[in-house]
DNA sequence: CGTTGCGTTGACGTTAACGTAATGAGTTGT
DNA sequence: ACAACTCATTACGTTAACGTCAACGCAACG
């Protein structure tokens, strides 16, 4: 049952970033890989954690926001007062990702008309033979 | 019929923005206000301009990509080379976009799973009385 | 046994996106 | 006339998020 485990290189080629990316991560305690000797050995915990830095990037999560999603992800440090401040920031992300959610679909909009304006002005222009 | 004009520091207030951060759009090319002697006038499509930059901010795109934006936004230059390039660009956005809505709904998922696991572990450790 | 490949730790370099003075011109109120 | 605003330009500073060497360890391969 010893489930899987990755190689540095391995998780980078699989998710495309640079082995560097992935040291700076550890470095700033988003990760913590265990240690065969002096390599890094990689779980699939390991690896859920970085697949959410990336998909936190990819929706302009700054590495601090990402660095609390995972402590959040994680069920660890409990006292109360904690756990509140937990549930306080879980809110506010909420409220955070509404808002991107308007600005992406209001950002389809543009690109809408956008596009419409481009065929037009394709329709006026057309020296292509 | 001489539609609205901004001052600088009314649009810096209304947005919530520095007049720095504006006039660094305007150096990037993002906003080009007209001139009253030295003083900047923005019309309201500068504003939208720059409402449209702060929207892509939002989520997460760079300041490049958001000046591709406004310049598919605006009708102006068109040959057909460019036109066509315009409508591979507002593919690839539309594309982005979609991936963003997806990372964001995972996004929505984990918080979930994570307050559940905040409350789980508020209703072990009942240390507040 | 040399070199090829993957891993490691520094340490300095780079880019984006502004922040932060410092300084000065032009207007407005008293 | 002078202070108090608002605007401008110029220029150096800062932070985040890596990139890019350099120099080394060690395991396998021909």
């Amino acid at each position: 049952m010893t489930a899987k485990t990755y190689s540095i290189s391995e998780l980078a080629r699989e998710l495309d970033v640079t082995t560097r990316t992935i040291r700076f991560y550890e470095e700033q305690g988003m990760l913590s890989p265990t240690r065969r000797g002096q390599e890094r050995i990689y779980t699939p915990k390991d690896r859920v954690a970085l697949k959410l830095i990336l998909r936190g990037k990819r929706i302009g999560f700054s590495l601090a926001e990402c660095k609390e999603l995972i402590e959040l992800y994680d069920p660890s440090l409990g006292n109360r007062k904690q756990l509140d401040t937990f549930l306080d920031k879980i809110t506010e992300r909420r409220a955070q990702l509404e808002q991107q959610l308007l600005d992406i679909q209001q950002m389809q909009l543009e690109l809408d008309t956008a596009e419409e304006r481009c065929r037009a002005a394709l329709a006026e222009v057309p020296e292509g033979r």
